[in-house]
DNA sequence: AATCTTCTTTAGAATTATTCTAAACTGTTG
DNA sequence: CAACAGTTTAGAATAATTCTAAAGAAGATT
């Protein structure tokens, strides 16, 4: 256990000197609630609740910063399905979502069962960055 | 030409009828502006800018109303791709976007050119509202 | 280890988009 | 046209996010 901490730890700092990001105190605690056990969606107040409530002062300003800076680093992504809220993927491989409109919530739909046929041309001058698929779904 | 926006006007007062909203003066201008000429993507705050400009005063919050009781209505829908603004589709039709990053616009994909399949069975429970497609595209 | 420089964090103010409120107003119906 | 229910509105309130400027911590340099 404490082995393997320390490997994830290790781990982490390795992943934001790769980002030219300084192993802060703070962004380590993040890094750790957002990476230590399995893929998850977060949106900034909620990971800030979470990090207050782990008895670990982060300021929201601090986790404004440092959701940006690890998606811009590649290792968040963001996702846009509600105009109110913006949320945070910790899995940044190619999938799709769900979004459940009654309880505001994200299900993955993994990258291999899905696929989007007859894209046209993007308009000259410019590339596609990233096809997002919402499904958007709700109580029968 | 005359005779058109008559028609138009008389159209769209059925419209609002029969999605049990009193065609008011407010409601009959901003129906005008949204569907008097072709599909259009637009924000509550440029569409009241422009009934602004064209000199017919309607309060911003009217605005925000009008929007989401047309869109409740089936007449508008509400298309979500950044988190900062919630965008307004006179397009009701099964159909797509492309998002352009550098400036903020929306294009349309027509809906029989684009097709996903591969689509997991939704969760126990809930059924499938929509599928909403978002083609991110930037300079090249 | 002391120092310097640069990057970070932070509290709180500021901004942006949107919703709410309560009073004034208007369309519709009898 | 009176009466009622539905609408509009200015401005306050809220929510999510960004900004600011000052204090704090990392990493390099001596």
């Amino acid at each position: 256990m404490a082995e393997k901490a320390a490997h994830a730890s290790a781990d982490l700092c390795q992943r934001l000197r790769a980002a030219a990001l300084r192993p802060t105190r703070q962004r380590l605690v993040l890094a750790e609630l957002l990476f230590a056990r399995g893929h998850r969606h977060v949106t900034a107040e909620a990971l800030h609740a979470e990090a207050t409530r782990a008895g670990i002062g982060v300021s929201l300003a601090t986790v404004y910063n440092t959701l940006h800076q690890f998606t811009a680093a590649g290792i968040l992504r963001q996702v846009a399905v509600d105009a109110t809220r913006t949320y945070f993927d910790t899995n940044v491989d190619a999938h799709q979502h769900f979004y459940v409109e009654d309880s505001s919530m994200l299900i993955d739909i993994p990258g291999d069962s899905i696929a989007v046929s007859g894209l046209p041309q993007p308009p000259k001058g410019t590339r596609i960055d990233r096809v997002d698929v919402v499904v958007r779904i709700s109580k029968a």
